[in-house]
Order: structure tokens, then sequence, then C-alpha cells
DNA sequence: CTTGACTCCGTAGTATGGTACAGACATTAT
DNA sequence: ATAATGTCTGTACCATACTACGGAGTCAAG
């Protein structure tokens, strides 16, 4: 199987070469291999895998969380209800930040549509609404 | 009309005294007048003002944002329309989080299935789950 | 009139998530 | 063979959003 450079990778999943060996340094990818000369020699699977960490970012986890999400994987060493448990626990908290998501979704929909028939920018009522 | 101590903002805002004192260098909230002892002396308005900053930071409005949504206030040619625009771009955003973490959630729901059966999923389908 | 709570300012520290060198070695292109 | 890239380690620095602290002045109650 042919392996990339750090500076491939970093590329391919559009980050900065810095940014890979952080995510080393905090576990979220896992030390690679190296050459006699210590480059780093990657498998293409981690250009996915950084992706996955830039979307999730974007969705709020921090990265303690998408470490626990990436180590959520049927490994033999983990018992099912290991991983049950755990997977199960990602999913009440998905569960509560698409209904946070939704709930501010809400508000602000009803802000913009009382929005549209206001005037002046004093009389917003976004503002207003959200001064309670 | 009666002024408030910093102490006082505080505690009927639920934030800390360092916070308001953040939130005035940062621009957030106006330089209110002082008393000659040099302390602050609030309008209480601040109290809804403060409120108003961390709802929309709990709406995801980062500091910076909602430095923006109150300087516009202040504008007399800002329209409500521009407020709009802006909540407009803040609802997107949301959606496409929520779409997102469904996919995420699905994920795991297959995850947790093909873990209770003995077969081999060695593979983490959460990476997918975020693939474009 | 002293004690305790409150406030002042400035500076520094925290956690998170990177980003940017510096100085040295490795690889590639000409 | 040599210049241009690329990579290595380690350390330092950045922004965001606070939070804590020191040392001094202020104010209200007993």
């Amino acid at each position: 199987m042919e392996s990339l450079q750090i500076g491939k990778v970093a590329r391919l999943s559009d980050v900065g070469v810095e940014t890979i060996r952080f995510y080393e340094r905090e576990g979220l990818i896992a030390e690679p291999p190296r050459k006699e000369s210590g480059y780093r020699q990657y498998p293409k699977e981690t250009v996915s895998r950084i992706r996955f960490i830039k979307r999730a970012k974007k969705l709020g986890f921090s990265l303690k969380e998408i470490r626990e999400l990436l180590s959520l994987r049927k490994d033999p060493d983990a018992t099912c209800e290991d991983i049950l448990e755990r997977a199960k626990a990602k999913v009440t908290n998905i569960e509560e930040k698409i209904l946070a998501l939704q709930r501010m979704k809400k508000a602000l929909g009803k802000l913009m549509a009382a929005c549209s028939e206001a005037g002046s920018v004093t009389e917003c009522p976004i503002l207003e609404a959200l001064e309670e």
C-alpha cells in the first residue's frame, strides 16, 4: 500500500502540517509508521479521519469528544456492551445538540418573521426578543 | 434614576464582575458613568444588555458577532433587514449542522446494530457518516 | 472608627485549538 | 552537485472567552 507524506495529507484534507502533528499529539490520529529518515508515512485513511475531525468540530464537538467518537468502533478488544454504552451516550449527546439547534432555529425564525413587518432597527424584534 | 453597582449587575445578570469589566473592554457594553470614587454606576438596562449577550451566545453568535448586532442598533441607517440577513445566515448554518448531526446519529445506530450481531464491522461507520 | 464587604486597575493565568518559527536533516529536480 | 522543497523536533506564540489575583481605595454597619 502506498503511503502519503504529511504535506500531502495536509493538502488533501485541507489543514496545515502543524495541525496534523498537533492531532497526533492529542491522540486524534494514530502515530504513523516512519521511514528510516523519520518521515511519517500515512495510510490514505488518515485523510478521511482528518476530514471527519474537521466536520465534527463544525458540529460543536470538542477535540476531546471527537477523540471519543473516533474510538467507537468494533474492535476485538472492546466488549459489545462497552461500545453500546458509549455509543448510546453519544447518541444522547447528539440528540441534545440537535434539540438545542432546533430551538435556536425556531427562535431565530420567529424573530425573522416578526422582523419583516418592522421598520427601523430601533424596533427590531430580534434585538428586543433577545433582551426578554 | 437609581443606578446599580457592578456587583449588583453581576448578580442580576448572573455573570461574574470580571466578566462585566471584560465586556466593557471588549466594547460590548458602554463605559458607564462613575461616582467620584471611581465606582461604575450602571443604568438598569445594562442587565438586559448582558442577558442579551448571554442569549445570543447560546444562539451560536460569537462576541464579535454580538458586538456587531449591538452596534447595528445604534446605527440609525441600519435597518431590520441588516439584522435579518445575519439571522438568515445563522439559520442556514444551523440547518447544516442539524443535518450533519442526524447523519452522525444514524451512523451510530448502524454501529450499535452491527455490534449486537456477531458480524465484523471493524470499520468505523462514523467516519463515513460525515463524508460528503 | 474600625471591620468587612465592595470596587478599582493592571496584569497574569486558564482551557481550547491551533499556528509559527528555528535549526537540522532528507529528498527531489536541474 | 547544489539548490529548492519537504520534514523533523521543540518551543513559543495566537485568538477566544473568560477567571483570578494583588494591592489599594471606598462605603455601610455596628
